[in-house]
DNA sequence: TGAATGTATGAACATTCTTTCATATATTTA
DNA sequence: TAAATATATGAAAGAATGTTCATACATTCA
């Protein structure tokens, strides 16, 4: 329709298949929360069900300050929530979406290192 | 087994649930590389098939420079190759796990944007 | 009420990232 | 060979990130 060679690829369709820059910036953002090791341990603790700011910082081998800023951004991003009771917090992992990703790259990032 | 309630988790099990060292910094790398903007727009272009690099730079609207910058971080994390042909270069997508994280993340983003 | 406990937060600092600018390298064309 | 084209790269600057330290806040206990 467009182009002599069948080869070369249709560049406005090539454009058109990126997302709108707040959904790219929003993928970002996603990513940008999962790049930190300290939150992936937080997150793959959380997996076991609720658990005290304190016992988070215990299994993952973080300062409670450290834990408690990373939470801070997981709430802020609706990734995990809180129940106090007294003077406990509870988090827990809401996002489910989250979890998956976790999973997936789990068990690929196992996989090829299995390999090497 | 080991406690008096059934409602306290398992912190031994908590920790033993948090993969190893090197495999959750390698997760972190992964998703650190698709923290960016700009390299899920390089991405999602090369999901088309393989593109030159000013194709490239032209569809995402980033300089050449900048999208050279981000392909040279992309071929070191084997997520892309090149191919050179003359004095162009193609780039191809080469990680499949790459390109299931950007789909599920994609999906998961557009669909939540959807409901607000 | 005062001390102790659990969590949150602000500021400061160090580190890492991203982009730009200038320029290098490689290849093709005139 | 010189000019033009396509890509790569180093350095610098600025932004964003993660950690620590000190301290605040809230709740429970003595």
């Amino acid at each position: 329709m467009s182009d002599s060679t069948t080869t070369s690829p249709d560049l406005t369709q090539v454009h058109n298949s990126i997302p709108e820059p707040h959904i790219v910036e929003h993928m970002a953002q996603v990513f940008g929360i999962l790049a930190d090791p300290g939150r992936i341990r937080i997150l793959t603790a959380l997996s076991n069900g609720p658990l005290k700011v304190r016992d988070i910082a215990g299994a993952t081998h973080q300062s409670q300050s450290s834990v408690s800023h990373s939470l801070r951004l997981l709430r802020a991003h609706h990734v995990v929530t809180v129940t106090r009771i007294g003077r406990e917090a509870f988090y827990t992992l809401e996002d489910r979406h989250v979890q998956s990703l976790l999973e997936l790259t789990l068990t690929h990032v196992a996989h090829e290192d299995h390999n090497h």
